[in-house]
DNA sequence: TCTATATATGAGCATATAATTATATATTAA
DNA sequence: TTAATATATAATTATATGCTCATATATAGA
């Protein structure tokens, strides 16, 4: 009975049951996207690339906590970024999260 | 100067600058997409409505932290129920935000 | 009314998170 | 090699978050 239980869930698995690395890479790929100050440093990546004293003179942020931010999302590979002298151009490296983004705002904005 | 990059950034707010109100709910939306126990929660509700504590045991989660995190999801309108005797049948709410965490898990599956 | 069952809630605790401050690193130019 | 600029990083602090434990509430039945 509970062995045909188990069984029942492994057949299921496809649309209910989510795996650990699942819930881990969904997890994290929301929480990245859970912070207003990553959110206003995406959404304005969707401009074009920018350096990081860009981004943190346009967003009113602390280049600490920009630098910070950029490190996170990067190393989710949210964001990338070039080298041009002392100055690092960083850029969206994320088609679908960056959807996701775009999703939510849209639907915020009109209610 | 000043005043012309302001109005500048007045008319470039459609694709570009999020007001306060659009990044409160943009980021409490994602952010209750970012913690493995709601994930798991919404997503077994997938597959239609549960009791408290069935989704208890179905989770392996307690009972008073699934009742901690549907009250949270029901603050946040991603969850309704409705009662029937002393138990409550707990079901989705919300279209959108369910389909960004099909998306989200659909994408982390399929790599 | 008393009891049982189902769920909600409050308090406390441990951990996670994000910002700041100070400092380190890296690149370029003089 | 020194100075200047841009960025990264470490340590600290304050707050947020999620769980557990204990208890409260609500409904139904005896």
């Amino acid at each position: 009975m509970s062995g045909e239980q188990v069984q029942e869930k492994v057949f299921n698995e496809k649309d209910q049951h989510l795996d650990e690395e699942t819930l881990f890479v969904v997890s994290q790929t929301f929480k990245a996207l859970s912070d207003p100050t990553r959110i206003r440093i995406l959404n304005f990546l969707c401009t074009g690339e920018h350096s990081v004293t860009d981004i943190a003179e346009t967003l009113n942020l602390s280049q600490s906590s920009v630098s910070h931010q950029l490190r996170f999302l990067k190393n989710l590979r949210l964001v990338k970024f070039r080298r041009e002298g002392t100055t690092l151009y960083y850029s969206e490296d994320d088609d679908h999260v960056m959807n996701l983004l775009k999703q939510a705002i849209d639907h915020a904005e009109h209610h």
